[in-house]
DNA sequence: GCCGGGTTGAAACAGATTCTCAACTCCGGT
DNA sequence: ACCGGAGTTGAGAATCTGTTTCAACCCGGC
């Protein structure tokens, strides 16, 4: 009923990128290449900065413009799902292979748990209909405290998942 | 299994208000009365542009950031929820009498209609159990478009409910 | 190798929210 | 009613994420 969603190896990612540009008469310039990999190799919700941060650790550097413009491209590919998780910036996650899947946010180190439920997904298909509402997308997020956390019960924060950085907003 | 939710009346609002600001020792200023009873006169989700927009017509002038300190300040007594839609900015709701409900984003009009549904409430219970998490709270809009919307199809948008503008981001 | 359209990056810009700090207001004690 | 001090206010500056601008540059077809 709820299992973990088995990913796309980075390289089919990459690849149906590069089929993705050329199909479109679009050039595949070095920067998407290098910040399409940087994403794809990673299994975290990464931010812009996560994700800035990946590229200067390969020694590469890439505007911020050129950053995001690549994310919308990589967004509108279909290869990369786009979250908000009211942290005041977004997330950029590869394409997983399950269709669709929901999240488990920790409140305290930020770690991301991806889940898929059937029932829910019906559900919220009929709730739609019922308020006459054409269903698009939707989003379910759960915050609460992972299991780790709550061994160090009370701990004021502190560490912080890749995926992660202190919140305020 | 979906209701409209009724919302506890405006005076009772402001009177808890008093009652918080009070047992708290902090000072019962107009501007606080003056916001507090702006948004509590409404029964939409208020950005805080359609706030001051409110406080000018009532001919109050209040500076944003008193306006944003006093919204933190209702959210921390418990007294109105903040949201974030993901448009870029936060809408804020007078705390219903309703535990707990969902919203229905119309993507086209921006119109937000109000659900609650017992079995996904337990649903989210159960998931957070199974992934050894201690449930805080969670957050699920069903994005899609209204009855009305569908209506004037494919119409190139434009018209916005009061609690709306467009939103680029 | 040449050309032209699409891309890049630095910097300016935009919108939401927060911070700063001097002036001011609330309110309890007198 | 008056004082004093702690907390609040507001204008503007600052911050932060994300977008736009535009001249220089790169990709890929010829």
């Amino acid at each position: 009923m709820t299992s973990p969603p088995p990913k796309l190896d980075a390289t089919e990612l990459i690849e149906r990128f590069r089929r993705y540009v050329r199909d479109h008469s679009l050039p595949l310039t070095h920067q998407r290449e290098a910040i399409a990999s940087a994403l794809f190799s990673s299994t975290e919700h990464l931010s812009v900065e996560d994700l800035e941060a990946v590229l200067r650790a390969r020694n590469l550097h890439v505007g911020k413009a050129t950053v995001y413009r690549t994310l919308d491209l990589l967004v509108t590919a279909g290869l990369v799902i786009e979250h908000d998780f009211g942290e005041g910036f977004r997330r950029y996650e590869p394409c997983s292979a399950t269709s669709h899947h929901e999240h488990l946010v920790c409140l305290e180190c930020g770690k991301v748990v991806e889940f898929a439920n059937e029932r829910i997904e019906r559900m919220k298909a009929l709730i739609a209909d019922e308020h006459g509402f054409r269903h698009h997308h939707h989003r379910l997020e759960i915050y609460g405290v992972c299991r780790e956390c709550q061994g160090r019960a009370g701990a004021p924060t502190g560490n912080q998942t890749a995926t992660t950085r202190e919140s305020s907003r």
